[in-house]
DNA sequence: CGCATACTCAACCTAGTAGTTAATCAACTA
DNA sequence: TAGTTGATTAACTACTAGGTTGAGTATGCG
């Protein structure tokens, strides 16, 4: 498996049923039971998306008797849009210095079209 | 394979190499062999990677006689980023009310402390 | 036509993923 | 101490992902 940070944290929002189990946890924390309930899955199933999560540093655990909280961590996700934003921002940038190039031949046609 | 677009486009993005072709794609179009050219890899593999990639709806591909030239789309990123700052949002919303609680529990306090 | 270039498709291999059930560990509770 | 609850670990199955090589397709050019 690839395991560059920025993989990692892609690769754990790959999966709905992890988004989901994010999504949960925006509201606050919760123990793995209460992340398993809504979903049509053995805990076991649950308990390794959340060590895909953990993985990618987007929850950490903590220990509570026997419950084992989680708790959503938005750093990895900074750093997942902060890469998006930047290609999403250049490609952008390269679409509007080219409609400016367009406009601009469209002018220069318009002023020869005086004959 | 999970085949909703939101997995599509996050599952595409979890690759370094398709990271780096887009990032090649964001300064212009490029044809496949262009954009195989920096790896150690086999252009078949690029072939793939291109096909993951497109199926997200991350680049088109348009033929220019034999080359197929390739053309980023930035569509999907807005989703996913959309995605993203949505449950980034409502975390940060709710650290910020816990920390007002904390600060009207300490102000109480505070308020407690003249005996 | 014959051949080079650009690329795709098909078959295969290896490793990893997502799920299962069964067993185990850890902590509370009667 | 025995039993219960919460959660992890282990072993297994089925499938997918990412790479390879080799053959095939499409276009341009002498």
């Amino acid at each position: 498996m690839v395991d560059d940070q920025l993989s990692l944290t892609f690769t754990a929002l790959a999966d709905p049923t992890r988004r989901a189990i994010l999504a949960r946890l925006a509201d606050g924390d919760a123990t793995v039971n209460e992340l398993a309930e809504p979903f049509d899955m053995s805990l076991q199933a649950i308990s390794k998306h959340l060590k895909v999560l953990e993985r990618a540093g987007l929850i950490t655990r903590g220990r509570d008797a026997q419950w084992r909280p989680c708790r959503l961590e938005t750093a990895p996700l900074d750093d997942a849009t902060d890469w998006i934003e930047q290609y999403r921002n250049i490609a952008r940038d390269r679409l509007d210095r080219l409609d400016q190039e367009i406009q601009k031949i469209q002018r220069t046609r318009k002023g020869n079209d005086h004959e």
